[in-house]
DNA sequence: GTTGAGCGTT
């Protein structure tokens, strides 16, 4: 779940409390009881929260449109920081997330990372920085191992 | 403070 995603659930939650206070307020006098009322309150405001995220929903929040691929990048130089990477790899595309992975005890790099890019960008990327001098250090990019999702590409031979 | 082939964290 990402923070779009929360923002979206922590809304219609709000906007659920809201809703029962409201009904409770207009079925004041009427005899329901107090869990036919939350009940009420609970359907308006979770009908007035997918209204309002239906009509409101930001560009940024959809990226599902955009196929991403994770990259390995091996060989890089212990001084080299998530921002260099970032930069290195954004003038070949878009990058939605870099993660330069650190030892857990000591926190030093180690040396390699993780970039995410849209796919064609990817390749891009590859072609362009893979045996790239960087820092004195020849870089090593090719696409990551462990699949992010199962699809349909068969080896073709 | 060190090192140098490799595929991992919210």
């Amino acid at each position: 779940m990402n923070p779009t995603q929360q923002k979206s659930l922590f809304i219609v939650l709000a906007i659920a409390i809201i809703g029962y206070f409201a009904a409770n307020a207009l079925l004041a006098d009427s005899s329901l009881n107090l869990g036919a009322t939350f009940s009420i309150g609970t359907l308006i405001g979770g009908f007035i929260a997918t209204v309002m995220s239906a009509s409101n929903v930001p560009p940024q929040s959809d990226n599902a449109e955009v196929k991403t691929k994770t990259l390995y990048v091996g060989n890089l130089p212990y001084k080299a920081n998530e921002s260099v990477v970032r930069e290195l790899f954004s003038e070949q595309g878009r990058v939605f997330n870099v993660r330069l992975l650190k030892d857990k005890n000591t926190g030093k790099r180690r040396g390699f990372g993780f970039v995410e890019m849209a796919e064609a960008d990817a390749d891009k990327a590859i072609a362009a920085l893979n045996e790239k001098e960087f820092q004195q250090r020849t870089l090593k990019v090719r696409a990551a191992k462990q699949k992010p999702e199962a699809s349909e590409e068969a080896v073709a031979s």
